[in-house]
DNA sequence: TATTGTTATACTCTATAACTATA
DNA sequence: TATAGTTATAGAGTATAACAATA
């Protein structure tokens, strides 16, 4: 049987998004943490004091849905805020926050080689290439 | 600001997806479809006669979220089922959907081919190979 | 015993509108 | 006027468990 999707450039992205997603969810459970989360401690811990509002605009999260997001991890103690002014909050890593990332990033880092792993490795360096010209693409 | 996303693949290739997605599915808002219901008519128009699970398996929906979707588009007059045995039911495109269908697959193809437009000449030939590699590593 | 279609349900993700308080 | 944080809400997508009828 012919499938008319295996050459449609756009559902293949759409498979193996999700098909990745949701592996790493799976391996991120022990951490009780999904995958936007893992991403948004990446991004306080290399960008401390970020606000919620443009840690959303960078993860093409809206501000709305970034409220229970944030609300969670403060909740868990793995996030501060800092006001900065009478309407913004600096976001932070907690120690806890800082000592549960390290660990969940050996988690995406091996969940990542292992997805470039299955790759030819003459297609490997076109990796990050192709998908960053079909992010940008997508955009318009 | 240094990303600390940009360069795994995983995320990139969430990004990449979720934006396409998106993006097709605003194209595809005049015919009341989402790009999953056009997926499912792509494959009833290559393999009619196709039961909704074998369908479902092959599209990677579980069988219960199969119900609805089927149902909508029967219900729509887009989608007919005809029993092949007690329990399962062949599913054809009616003369209705086949019109639909030939519609929305033109925006389909042209949003598969601005996403194609986007990415460098050179690499262009990779994004098959590359996003197929992917998927399937995903499976592991 | 395994499979098909189904119901019910719950959780996540995403999107929009509207409010407040500040800038 | 525009922005940050918030509330409320709705629509998708996804996942699991269970059931009846049938193979």
């Amino acid at each position: 049987m012919k499938d008319p999707l295996r050459h449609l450039p756009g559902y293949l992205l759409k498979r193996a998004s999700t098909a990745a997603m949701a592996g790493l969810n799976r391996k991120l459970e022990p951490f009780n943490l999904r995958h936007a989360e893992v991403a948004f401690l990446m991004l306080l811990a290399t960008t401390p004091g970020i606000t919620q509002s443009a840690a959303g605009r960078l993860l093409d999260i809206q501000r709305a849905n970034m409220v229970p997001l944030v609300a969670r991890l403060q909740k868990r103690g793995l996030v501060s805020r800092q006001r900065v002014d009478g309407r913004s909050q600096g976001l932070m890593l907690t120690p806890a926050g800082r000592s549960t990332l390290l660990r969940a990033r050996r988690v995406v880092e091996t969940s990542e080689e292992e997805l470039l792993a299955r790759v030819p490795a003459r297609l490997r360096p076109m990796v990050l290439p192709v998908l960053t010209a079909l992010w940008k693409s997508s955009t318009a």
